[in-house]
DNA sequence: CTGAAAGCGCTAACAG
DNA sequence: CTGTTAGCGCTTTCAG
């Protein structure tokens, strides 16, 4: 007789055994209780307890055809940013018998595509996805996948469902609160050059656009973004563009960066220079001045993301696929209404 | 005939008709490709690549009785300091057949109870856990469980093993350089209140004890760190303790917070008010002034961690089970030597 | 509501 | 080096 290497931990078997009864009434009392009368329902409960039975995930899998696995690619796990959409996808998924599967796409399209490839092939039972600008091989590999899609970040066209909101509004509504309390002279800063930032800048040029005779003074880098990386740009841009009396950075890095240099060189903030930075993340509150920002509420679009596939898994009707989660323009210090010598500027050129 | 809903993709069995051979030839040509001559190790990659057969990761795992899921549980998804250390833990994986399941404790001894029975009874091949104090209940629970385990962040006595250093003596080594510089009545920030933070707080006791007639003035809250909270302790701190001239920060959070405090009430850093951190965050070291602080390769941590599970998993032999990793004080503009004031300061109290 | 049989897709064991 | 057979632990199908 050939015997087997059993993982020596009790079976379903050994529960039915124990409970004298076949081995799908327990299966049934495990998945759906209601489907099993009281009286088997509590020999078996006994029976479990009793084993300390648990039952196996993979072999739960393979009979049942049935995935566990969200995907989750993000394109970095260190940025605050996706930190906080993480724990906001892990506390929804935590309660349910779906785990996340992450993978890193570090910015990369190429990655990007691999990585769905990758994980798709596992058959995920659902998938989530960062932004909207998959490449298009990916874009119609995942438009017929068999199991649901979600992209956050950014609102727009979604392959399948989508929760976030337009960075371009957002950073259009920043630029345009800094030229509310009387800046004229606005650079932008940019870091990475993702999609989000590049619709950022877009935001910027919007705002610019409206008002007259204000020519885009821009500074990206495709660098990744960080504190020193913002100071070292905004010193950078300091040095060409001397007269800028405001700067609208693509995030909170790059704006504490600029304050950090601002203050270096001596430079008021906010009566010589506005700054205005992106993402809300902790430290812009805390900061001297304190940072205007937009704030976008990552944790919860995290959560809702997985509500909505959970919503699909469960055979819910989802309400609205696409979903703007909306912004908010934080003022702060950093952007206080401008004293009098910017208040002429403003009288100068604003008309 | 029960004929059974198949999952649609191919399988072994197709891969293996195609090609002309046994189903468990394709499983050993896919396993260990020396185990199969040559010529039938073409047809099957042949006949793989045109079936586009991908194995079911789920029958395989059923089938061998091995896991292909390492277990990281980590007090934190959101701090820097941990999405570093995940960082090095995923580019370390990605290449291998493992795959990372993330649990968040929380900084919570009853939500890691929880998640390490929850965990282990998943059978994972391998466990990664944050610092050394797990609860007793959990520490000789893992102490007999038959998959490696390796601790992450602290040094010293590990369940089987840890990579990590030790924060009571990094802690003393920063305290220690900021007496080197000359100050004298110096503070201690904490918050939190977790293993390692208490520990960096005894390191700072530590190092008072060797600076004749210095007393320990300390601030700690169990509330979470962050700049705002360090801003906001800091001020209480210089609302009792007036005559401080330095301050020990137990994370770079709350010495940023502290920095800002200082600039909003115009206290010169270093001159007036010597200031270091922990763990060397990025904006440390663009801070004006730029922050001193103790730096601990967090990414490298992750990596060796899983390198020191994978290679007990290979069979290979480990070198030494516990590693201590070091840490490096970084001096910067914060900590300067310090003026002639607090120079006079040192000879009237330090002796 | 309950159960016996079949089989998910793969691999360990044994034999050639 | 290759194949046959049995079975990992569970759930679906079909029959009561």
């Amino acid at each position: 007789m050939k015997t087997r290497r059993a993982s020596g931990r009790p079976t379903i078997a050994d529960v039915a055994r124990l409970a004298g009864v076949g081995a799908i009434t327990v299966s049934r009392a495990i998945r759906d209780p209601n489907q099993v009368s009281e009286e088997l329902r509590n020999r078996i409960e006994e029976a479990i307890r009793e084993l300390n039975y648990v039952p196996n995930v993979q072999a739960q899998i393979l009979a049942s055809g049935q995935s566990n696995v969200i995907a989750v690619l993000l394109p970095s796990l260190t940025n605050s940013v996706y930190a906080d959409v993480i724990r906001g996808i892990y506390d929804k998924v935590a309660p349910t018998r779906f785990h996340i599967q992450i993978g890193n796409t570090r910015y990369s399209e190429q990655e990007e595509d691999r990585l769905v490839a990758l994980f798709a092939w596992q058959r995920p039972a659902a998938m989530l996805l960062a932004g909207l600008d998959q490449s298009e091989t990916t874009r119609s590999f995942l438009a017929d996948a068999e199991f649901p899609i979600v992209q956050i970040m950014e609102h727009g066209p979604a392959i399948d469902m989508g929760i976030g909101c337009s960075h371009k509004d957002a950073a259009r509504a920043a630029v345009t609160h800094l030229i509310d309390c009387g800046y004229r002279r606005i650079a932008f800063l940019g870091a990475r050059k993702d999609p989000r930032m590049m619709r950022r800048r877009d935001g910027y040029r919007e705002a610019l656009a409206a008002l007259p005779g204000a020519k885009p003074i821009e500074l990206l880098t495709p660098e990744p973004s960080g504190v020193a990386r913002g100071r070292a740009l905004f010193s950078q841009l300091l040095d060409t563009a001397t007269d800028i009396d405001a700067v609208a950075c693509g995030n909170d890095d790059l704006a504490l960066g600029a304050l950090f240099e601002c203050q270096a060189r001596g430079i008021a903030v906010p009566e010589q220079m506005g700054i205005i930075g992106f993402n809300d993340l902790e430290m812009a509150a805390a900061a001297v001045p304190a940072i205007s920002t937009v704030r976008i509420d990552r944790y919860e679009m995290g959560r809702r993301a997985i509500g909505m596939l959970l919503d699909r898994l469960e055979g819910k009707k989802v309400g609205e696929p696409i979903v703007d989660i909306g912004f908010d323009v934080i003022r702060r210090a950093s952007t206080s209404a401008v004293d009098q010598g910017v208040s002429a500027a403003r009288s100068a050129k604003g008309g």
